[in-house]
DNA sequence: ATGGTTGTGTTACAA
């Protein structure tokens, strides 16, 4: 089995105890960074691969910041998300590990919805669609995965009617996650687990954790070769109850034995 | 209570 999760740590140098503890916990043979608020010279490298992880990393002076982490040789690295060589926000990572073609995404969050900050995102996400169509084509295993920055639908926040207008929830990102899933990805997360209540992500203002005013906004898409493999897939909350958290926590799909004869043994 | 919190990196901005 092998276990790929997706975490947003909100700088990688003030979640490093959180992310080494975890490390130890869960012990994910992959796992995709984002927001790591950090120049490549500066990334925590040693501290991490002491645990038996290789890094692969993009990083950009406080803002954004992606990285693979895995316990296999990272094969193949691919810096930014192709179709717009002007964008200079470290928001993409991909690479080839364990058999597995792996992407970290950080979509742009997108507030306020009235700026140029949400025609980012749109533009972003349809740069990522653009993409990742090619990609399905190379019918790969191919697991997509990071923070979206997308509430896929009212089911997946706590107070629909209070965040309608904002970025996360809004009908135009809607509409562009829902056109990664008809080119033939699959929300890991969904696929399993129906219903409401399920979050990723709690504001820090106001208590949001302790109220459980959540949103889930971090997504594993599956090409439909890496869907043939899912075993599971959750959200691990400990992270998120700890001291100093992420305003994010983990979440993992387990995805079966990649055999590479059809014969299977 | 017209707010609240965290991180970066200088005191404003992004989330």
């Amino acid at each position: 089995m092998l276990t790929i999760a997706t975490w947003n740590v909100n700088s990688i140098r003030a979640r490093l105890p959180r992310i080494i503890e975890w490390l130890h916990e869960a012990s994910p043979d992959i796992v995709l960074l984002q927001e790591t608020k950090v120049i490549n010279e500066n990334f925590p490298s040693e501290e991490i691969e002491d645990l038996g992880y290789n890094i692969a990393k993009k990083g950009q002076k406080s803002y954004n910041g992606v990285a693979i982490l895995s316990k296999f040789s990272i094969e193949d690295v691919v810096y930014n998300l192709p179709g717009d060589q002007s964008d200079e926000q470290a928001r993409y990572i991909e690479a080839f590990t364990k058999n597995v073609r792996v992407a970290s995404v950080y979509v742009p969050n997108g507030n306020p919805t009235l700026t140029d900050k949400f025609d980012y995102k749109l533009a972003w996400m349809d740069r990522l669609i653009k993409y990742a169509k090619e990609k399905l084509s190379q019918e790969d295993v191919l697991v997509i995965a990071g923070d979206y920055n997308v509430c896929p639908s009212s089911l997946d926040v706590y107070d629909p009617s209070g965040w309608v207008d904002d970025a996360l929830c809004h009908p135009e990102t809607r509409k562009r996650f829902r056109t990664l899933l008809n080119l033939g990805f699959t929300d890991a997360f969904r696929a399993l687990y129906s219903g409401p209540g399920f979050y990723s992500f709690w504001d820090y203002t106001g208590g949001a954790w302790q109220k459980d005013f959540g949103l889930r906004i971090d997504h594993l898409l599956l090409s439909p070769e890496a869907a043939d493999l899912l075993n599971d897939s959750g959200i691990d909350k400990n992270p998120r109850a700890k001291e100093k958290p992420s305003d994010h926590t983990p979440v993992w799909i387990q995805l079966k034995q990649i055999c590479s004869s059809s014969l299977g043994t």
